[in-house]
DNA sequence: ACTTGACCCTCACGCGACGTGAGGGCCCAG
DNA sequence: CTGGGCCCTCACGTCGCGTGAGGGTCAAGT
């Protein structure tokens, strides 16, 4: 049973962690075994368990050792801890944010020489692309700020990066045909999974994509003939599975 | 002018680092000054400064300084180094976002009082857990006696409870995989007792599991899809392995 | 010539959260 | 009684510097 005296290796392989980590936490005193056994092994209770599985918790959300120590005093409301910390990771993605573009300038700057050509794209997406499709395209999202951002990037992809992306794209639909063809909904893990790929797919390389706008997306694979078209003769009713797959994704990333 | 001949603090001004800065990247041997005067002052020259700026030009862009050191030699084009800096600053990027959603889950259930909620429980069970899922197996099995009871159990479990049963659930499967890649068959005693174990765990935690009725939930397994994908996403014809070493451990507890 | 204050030098420890041995006991099965 | 798998306590390494301590150098003012 698991109702007492467990010692460092078997809480360890429970919790997930190194046995290092449990003689780190004992050393600054985050969390101290209550017993030890007359040869001074560690020998954690019920009551030790618990704590550790708090801070094992807390680390995974960010907060570093001493704040965590603060924190579990329960002298200060946790919900001022999760504030702060909030602010503080956000404050950090939006450092690295710059830091992305950044080097995407100096992408732009050192490969002025060579972004992949029309030609190039041809060979790479045969018959998918063609430069009317992306003047059709162009017309109608042209003024977005999608669009621009979009443009900002792909106009110095290289041949390699639209070769990765044609891949990531396949293997984004694969994960859906693969749901569907196993019987499981679009409100499914597997398919919401696939869903959110897509959209990490899109906010990586092409623009900002938030769950709200990528139900947009979703919205045009079914309305837009010219999507429509692409994921039908791929699977019957593949379309409008992806729609809902990413309503439904949005739905749980939205609470 | 800035010709010639500047010392540590006049450089250290002129390129927003600091004095200890120079010290270090002269130890490392990144940016050496050429020249000392009689008296040992560093001496950074036209050439020094320039290498210099792209030092601290890179390191803007996040490069660790041995990586920036290797950049620097030329022998690899700079775009790839560019790539996969980009690359590893967006994952960290895309991590970070998945623990500020965490944090807001977390938020979000530290409002409204006490035992674990279903927003907690995201957190803690990450993919594993959606409210759809549960309505779902409710749908399923709400009827039977075994649900009822690990109801009346689980709606007190806090977050704490909730974090140690992750745990046990991980550790229970570990077990089932080593046994599987030692090439154990699954009436070993090694995948008998993780199938025990597996038992245990559910009868502790749930609700009364004999081991008539974990041969059910053992064939569920291969049966469910849903519980299938779980094991079959961790290693291949582990679902299979886990319901046959489930009926081994039952088969010896039936004499 | 002497002092002052701004600059420079070389150690060398500190941080954060552990990783990674080294060198040595404890315990149980064969 | 021996082997292997646990456990223990040091203690140094990581990464990019910050922050002194203790002491020399230099140009300007007295």
């Amino acid at each position: 049973m698991t109702t007492e005296a467990l010692t460092v290796g078997q809480v360890a392989k429970q919790y997930g962690v190194t046995v290092r980590t449990l003689h780190h936490y004992d050393e600054i005193g985050l969390v101290r075994p209550s017993e030890r056994t007359p040869a001074g092994y560690r020998v954690y209770t019920q009551q030790d368990l618990e704590r550790l599985a708090l801070v094992v918790l807390y680390r995974r959300l960010g907060f570093a050792l001493d704040r965590i120590a603060t924190l579990l005093d329960g002298s200060e409301p946790l919900v001022d801890h999760l504030r702060r910390q909030r602010a503080a990771v956000q404050a950090r993605i939006e450092e690295m944010r710059q830091v992305v573009d950044a080097i995407d300038t100096m992408m732009e700057a050192e490969m002025s020489e060579r972004p992949a050509t029309d030609a190039e794209l041809k060979v790479i997406f045969g018959d998918g692309y063609s430069e009317e499709r992306q003047q059709e395209a162009e017309e109608r999202w042209g003024e977005s700020g999608a669009w621009a951002q979009s443009a900002a990037r792909t106009k110095r992809y290289t041949t390699a990066d639209w070769t990765q992306i044609k891949a990531e794209m396949e293997s984004s639909t694969l994960a859906f045909v693969a749901a569907m063809d196993a019987g499981e909904p679009p409100t499914s893990e597997a398919a919401m999974e696939a869903a959110e790929a897509a959209r990490r797919h899109i906010d990586s390389r092409f623009y900002d994509c938030s769950h709200e706008f990528h139900r947009m997306l979703g919205d045009m694979y079914v309305a837009d003939p010219r999507f429509t078209a692409t994921y039908e003769a791929i699977r019957t009713g593949l379309a409008q599975y992806v729609r809902d797959a990413i309503h439904a994704n949005a739905d749980r990333h939205a609470q």
